[in-house]
DNA sequence: GCGTTGGCTTGATCCATGTCAACCGGAAAT
DNA sequence: ATTTCCGGTTGACATGGATCAAGCCAACGC
């Protein structure tokens, strides 16, 4: 008979992988700023991790709501739709950020998540993390702070939206995106990007051609270089002060 | 010497003035869905009632966070200051609705928190808040619906703002603020506004003269009667119709 | 290797809304 | 009663971004 311990190393591994204790997320994501203990009661919620393919729903406005769901990896995008059939994208989540709190209000998801890239998420049952944050103080004050974020997040888009022309909200939306891969320790001055022209405009309540243009002329005036998807921002004071100055 | 009854009565008057059991908002605000019981200690944690003249702040954006407020009477707007000097109304809020969500995030408030006529709020301490709502389920899982709507709401500002022209906008908040009153026990159809039409602009993302150019065209076409800051609607539907309709 | 496809770029033109300016009317101040 | 002021309305004109249209490029299937 071989010896137990390979077999425990396999399961053990697979134990790693699931749990919020040893996700290297865990300090942007739900877990920030529990003790090892209160990991592991949190680990205890979190069955369920799912894949998602490129172009997939995670969840479809309408479906009814149970759980928010963490991204392990990959890129999703949200979007709402009008009954005329207008639809706007919402926002872009990246890993370790949270998706599904619309659901909560009305125990049906007000909006479609679709996966950008293939992507892992982890399900949360809502009616467990609440008790468990009924117990553990540090989850729900965390909990309330990531939801008060979204809310503060979606004040800046309004504030987009309604006071900036074309070209500041792409530099806005340029380093916001910056900044989010820093904070996940990828390169502030290049990336891909995973959506599309018009998912970009889309969110930014542009024309794809007009992100476009603004594209164009961004790399122009030298700000970044443009290939496809692929950016390498070359002066992000420049953006900024594009963004901030009334011209 | 006079008999105390007269005395008791004037201070359970005074206690019935301000406990949540015996507001009229309940339904529409915090204690939603509570126990009598449950309501009872609810009532010892809004300690604060503080009146707001016309024009005031209740609170500040970048001062510290302690407390959410609850609008027992009243009108309020908030608003977000860029450094460039911009700045956007986020959203107009009337009693029974909450303020200060936003604050809970970074321990500070990120917004402006303005009367539009002469206020009054109840403080609710949030850290007793978050205590209280680790005790009453219902009250906890209420004030995530809260916040939830908070977003959704927000959804649908930046819908508006990303997909909708001038008079769909206008039409949509009108219809909006109808919506509330109802819910108030107010006219559906008939209405003081308590903002300027910049504020409306600002809300919506329009200039003052558009906003001003709407209303007069919805009055030409017999939608509605404007007089000044007063409203009266003469035909939902074809406020409906005029959202909806990609023409 | 060649054609197809989807996403992107660029140009020409149009239009909704912004901008600038004049005027109006009611409320508050003198 | 008169003046001032603020918010609102309306008109003329300017413009940023939408729309329409053509063409380009890279990836992919055959």
């Amino acid at each position: 008979m071989p010896s137990p311990i390979p077999l425990n190393q396999e399961i053990s591994l697979t134990v790693i992988k699931t749990a919020c204790s040893n996700c290297n997320l865990r300090e942007l994501c739900l877990p920030f700023g529990l003790s090892l203990d209160e990991l592991e009661r949190l680990d205890d919620l979190i069955s369920t991790r799912r894949r998602i393919k490129r172009g997939d729903h995670l969840y479809r406005a309408g479906e009814s709501f149970d759980s928010i769901y963490a991204i392990r990896s990959g890129f999703f995008k949200t979007d709402v739709l009008l009954e005329d059939g207008r639809d706007q994208v919402t926002g872009f989540q990246m890993a370790g950020e949270l998706l599904g709190l619309d659901g909560i209000s009305t125990e049906h998801h007000t909006c479609n998540a679709i996966a950008l890239e293939d992507s892992e998420i982890c399900a949360i049952p809502f009616n467990r993390l609440e008790s468990l944050s009924r117990e553990i103080h540090n989850l729900q004050h965390h909990f309330h702070k990531v939801m008060s974020r979204e809310i503060v997040r979606d004040h800046g888009v309004m504030m987009l939206l309604g006071t900036m022309r074309a070209e500041e909200r792409l530099a806005a939306f340029l380093l916001n995106l910056s900044q989010r891969f820093t904070a996940r320790g990828f390169s502030h001055a290049e990336f891909y990007l995973r959506m599309t022209r018009e998912e970009i405009g889309s969110y930014l309540g542009l024309k794809l051609e007009t992100v476009s243009r603004a594209f164009s002329k961004f790399q122009e005036e030298g700000y970044i270089a443009v290939q496809q998807k692929h950016i390498r921002i070359l002066n992000v004071s420049g953006l900024k002060a594009l963004m901030n100055h009334r011209c």
